[in-house]
DNA sequence: CGGGATCCGCGGGGATACTG
DNA sequence: CAGTATCCCCGCGGATCCCG
């Protein structure tokens, strides 16, 4: 039965509240923002949930537009995908994501969410425009992800992909502590905590494409300070 | 007892949900955008958070750095003000509220609270930067605020302001529609639901400060768009 | 009287087992 | 694989009480 208590305040901040204030509701979103997810790959993403309290949010976050249950025709993967309502909570879980490791708490030794470490490099990297479109294949917490990288941006898809000049599986701390220091990228190969197939040296540039100080004239903060908002207190 | 209970995930996002993601934590936070409060004026302006239950959010808050404790030297009047930090979630939660009121579900008959008119009066109001400085007087839910009209900008203070040209009492509802559309104001003061001492064209100037298009060149959206989001579906 | 603390019932959250 | 059913417990909510 899902939740149905509200603030009763018809103030924006209350009504969203009233939305996705319950708990879980924005880490669903969070892992929605990249792709559409299946409940299993919810579930697996968000291993402290149950499932119960998942369907629950699940029925709650489309029953207010927030998500869609992705159309199944026929074989259909029948996914959860977010509104496009839903898809702008992105800048403010973006910034709420930047606030949160300016906690001065450090958190007890917790775990790190593939995702995060997605969203995060999507949203900071800047990998040089003139350089050739390039795609790498990354291998995160079991799951296989295509990274590409072309005209100035990176983007990433579920999935594996087409080609890839590159394949690099890690830990999410892993990756985390890469895209602060790409040096990290060689000793992590090294002791085995990093494995990269194919051209290493396509890997170093997506490491790069974060860490290496912006062009003047960008929008907001250096890639570091992004990165380490985003990944949490072990890259500060 | 305060809650402690944890996502148990690095990125930023959960950590942020860990300190400020409990039921009314960030409710207590917009009371505290405008103004440090005491315990007896929070209560007022939350009436559907048991006193307990404001007590815990309050000393988690205070314990995760989001607000101190006024200093009470002698007969202070101990009061709950945000830290720096904490401050910094105020353009997250303005823009929580814009996205809001975008739900599609009218949510139904609440009330509206004082607080999130005034800081959308604060945060939207372009008054005429050549006009003269000007203190007006409001009385929103039996409390009174100081209105400043200066500079091109609108600073809301709790308390009596020394000199005003004007005062307006109002319900919080009523004071949202005016700042919707100006000409209810006359409506409003004739059936007796505003009650205006001094002189009325002030009052009028701080509604049209809100409801006026802005300047161009200014940075987001029109008033009437931000209104309509921080001040709930009653504008729409 | 303001500023909480204590007590208690209820409902949402969390874990496990089970089913279509 | 995608949820549902069941249980327990704690956070929440309301009321009352207490203390300076």
């Amino acid at each position: 039965m899902p939740t149905s208590r509200s603030y009763r305040d018809s103030c924006g901040i209350a009504r969203a509240l009233d939305v996705v204030g319950e708990r879980w509701a924005l880490l669903v979103v969070r892992e929605l923002l990249l792709a559409p997810q299946r409940f299993s790959e919810l579930r697996h993403a968000l291993p402290h949930v149950s499932s119960n309290l998942l369907a629950d949010r699940l029925r709650e976050l489309e029953h207010n537009g927030v998500i869609r249950r992705g159309l199944a025709p026929g074989e259909g993967p029948r996914v959860y995908e977010l509104t496009e309502w839903g898809r702008t909570l992105e800048p403010i879980l973006l910034a709420l994501g930047d606030w949160g490791v300016d906690a001065p708490q450090p958190p007890p030794p917790t775990a790190l969410s593939a995702t995060s470490v997605l969203i995060f490099l999507q949203h900071a990297a800047r990998p040089d425009p003139a350089a050739p479109p390039t795609n790498c294949r990354l291998e995160l917490d079991g799951r296989v992800w295509t990274v590409r990288l072309a005209s100035g941006r990176v983007q990433v898809q579920p999935g594996e992909p087409a080609t890839a000049a590159a394949s690099l599986r890690a830990e999410p701390k892993t990756l985390s502590a890469m895209l602060a220091d790409p040096a990290t990228l060689a000793t992590a190969c090294a002791d085995g905590s990093a494995t990269v197939v194919g051209d290493l040296s396509v890997i170093d540039r997506l490491l790069r494409a974060v860490s290496d100080p912006w062009p003047i004239s960008d929008q907001t903060g250096t890639p570091q300070e992004r990165h380490s908002e985003m990944a949490g207190p072990h890259t500060r």
